[in-house]
DNA sequence: ACAGAACAAGACAGACCTGTCTTTTTTTTT
DNA sequence: AAAAAAAAAGACAGGTCTGTCTTGTTCTGT
């Protein structure tokens, strides 16, 4: 994995990654650059120095912003959040035709969030993962994160007319984080189609196809 | 979650948790000590004295049995594989009726699981969410430990005639992941009967039900 | 009983960590 | 242009981390 800022190496990601958004203020290299080693290297084997040196900015400035690691964790996560999901519901808004087809594209898009040499897992996935069992705030935003895709997908299953809508929603979770875990285990994308073969599969039985 | 060593606290586990096992050496000791805290509080947040106040032993013990903390957490990842595994093909073999009951069982023993208050999630998907993107020592004792689960279930997948063994395979491990970061995420353990009724779907369908 | 291994207890070194503070320079706002 | 905010640079404190080493005790196998 590459290490140097992109203001160096243009590393283009397709959008998905907050760490590869163009900064603009101290702020901003603060944190895409906490972003990119948080995500890559952990959370906690990341120190404050490290990010600061990425960032170029001065400790000061980033205690001015922010008053803890933990608080910049917290935002870095909340970041991430936000740019993966505008990129990947802005994709699924690409997708013409009925709504069992941009459903399924889901895991097409998926996979090429997958491919990319970038890919590093889902962050929220990772946080809850390393942190303590009991770290709830952490908990609690990935559970914020997953609820917004758990919304997009009740609205299509309502569009879809199927029968339980909230088990639908449920399955594709399901299919979600076991792709992207697969995904990352293996560095394998093609788990995406695995995942969606499988969506499809439920789909048309609760459907009866 | 409890952090007194089960010596005082009999928390009792089915079986499927390694630092639950009764030490008997100082050596054994300081691995059930190591596995819970790292499975419950993290690999990094976890400092060599923590596991040896909880063990109860010495440090020189500790670097006499193994040469670093990175060979301490390759012992327990191994020793928690091993266990989980004992644990979950046990209870599967236990299990009556044909390959298809034996494989959709696979959710169930899996929501048992889930349902005990000691649950962290699965180790080895903690441990490569934690560490460096370029880890392959932890990825590849991952590997291993789902090339395991991959045996088997292709063992009853052949012995169900189905197409396609290992995309059956595939799709029954995305199913677990995903079974399992949810349920860690939701602290519900429902989601093993999602991922079964998924399960149940794949099969009628690769087997022209 | 005796020799050697295993273990307890803890001091110690050197590195790294988070967070604070000071001083100077740059940028922005009024 | 003057005042105020933001940022750079880095010293510093206090704590924690891993890993080594010493000394003495307990256990174990022969």
């Amino acid at each position: 994995m590459d290490d140097s800022p992109q203001e160096f190496c243009h590393q283009q990601t397709s959008g998905w990654s907050f760490a590869a958004t163009e900064p603009k203020t101290a702020r901003d290299r603060i944190m895409t650059a906490a972003s990119h080693l948080f995500c890559n290297h952990g959370f906690a084997a990341t120190g404050i120095d490290t990010i600061l040196s990425r960032a170029g900015t001065a400790k000061a400035t980033l205690y001015h912003h922010f008053k803890s690691k933990e608080e910049l964790i917290a935002a870095v996560l909340e970041a991430e959040g936000t740019t993966w999901r505008g990129w990947f519901f802005g994709r699924l808004a690409e997708t013409q035709g009925p709504a069992r087809t941009r459903m399924l594209a889901v895991f097409d898009v998926l996979e090429e969030w997958f491919a990319d040499p970038g890919f590093y897992g889902c962050p929220f996935i990772n946080a809850v993962a390393e942190f303590d069992t009991g770290n709830d705030a952490v908990r609690k935003a990935a559970e914020k994160h997953k609820e917004h895709i758990l919304t997009w997908l009740k609205a299509q299953a309502i569009e879809l007319k199927v029968p339980d809508v909230t088990e639908t929603a449920r399955s594709f979770a399901v299919l979600l984080d076991g792709a992207i875990v697969a995904a990352q285990h293996t560095r394998d994308p093609s788990f995406a189609r695995t995942a969606r073969n499988m969506a499809e599969c439920h789909l048309d039985a609760v459907l009866g196809a």
